[in-house]
DNA sequence: TATTGTTATACTCTATAACTATA
DNA sequence: TATAGTTATAGAGTATAACAATA
């Protein structure tokens, strides 16, 4: 006993990182919105730019966590921007590739800039090695909730 | 150059953050739906319940990190629901403290139960230890995140 | 003048279901 | 039968603006 239930709610994890989520997603749709993007679509960007031949949305899909009828709406949006286009696979018929334009590695080289100075704003309360600390605690807990959710 | 940039995204801890995040509220909101609950009318009502004198709305916008008129919106969910009921405050004839029913705390303790172990399973993957870390580096995060929103 | 609570509105995100075309 | 993609829809969460009552 010594009153620690009085922070019940502010000391919970769960709460601490929806907070923090909230925190940085918002930040970083601020930092996006002059190059047309929010978070969302600048990670399917980003995971199109960043490959060589393309992903199909099934990957992309996976990788961020979001149901594939969503990333399709994502995807129509790079389109509609001219920054990422469909381009059917070589090996499946059903598999569209998703590819960044020259205009999108462009966009997605200047929003990242920007995004990525904003983040290191927002982290700059941790230390480097607590920052790299950070992000294994999470990328360990994204791991398992994942399986979890798969039993 | 050691390749690390493949994994630009899924290192990132902005998108750590929100996948971590996303697990455990979807988690945390199954487990809640049984008692007519989600995580932010429990938050809500946890802290009512675990005030004595009733929280404002104010206070729980500032603590919860939300808009006044949202809080207006959860609180009457919850008055509906007979979980909490609003009281003049005897100090400020504009406040209005939120403070929790019988029936309230009943359904919060319970509630709790089940969203604790919820999260104690999502946690598991990290020991006691790094759990501690983990809300020590949360909570620098949305403190210095809120400082710089004032900013 | 500033603060507390309220109403209203629009937009984004999330969750599902049903469907097609291919494998 | 199962998988990749698509369309549609509803509900939850977020973001603002404007207002009345009170300090």
């Amino acid at each position: 006993m010594d009153g620690s239930d009085a922070a019940a709610l502010t000391d919970d994890v769960g709460f601490l990182l929806s907070r923090a989520s909230g925190l940085v997603v918002r930040a970083s749709n601020a930092s996006l919105a002059g190059h047309g993007l929010r978070v969302r679509s600048y990670s399917v960007l980003l995971l199109a730019a960043d490959s060589v031949e393309g992903v199909s949305q099934r990957e992309l899909a996976d990788v961020l966590g979001l149901d594939p009828s969503q990333v399709v709406l994502l995807v129509d949006e790079l389109v509609t921007a001219g920054l990422v286009e469909r381009r059917p696979s070589p090996t499946d018929r059903r598999t569209r590739l998703v590819v960044a334009t020259d205009a999108g590695r462009v966009a997605r080289a200047r929003a990242g800039v920007d995004v990525d100075a904003t983040l290191t704003r927002q982290l700059a309360e941790l230390t480097a090695g607590e920052q790299l600390l950070l992000r294994e605690l999470l990328t360990r807990l994204v791991a398992g909730g994942r399986a979890a959710v798969r039993v």
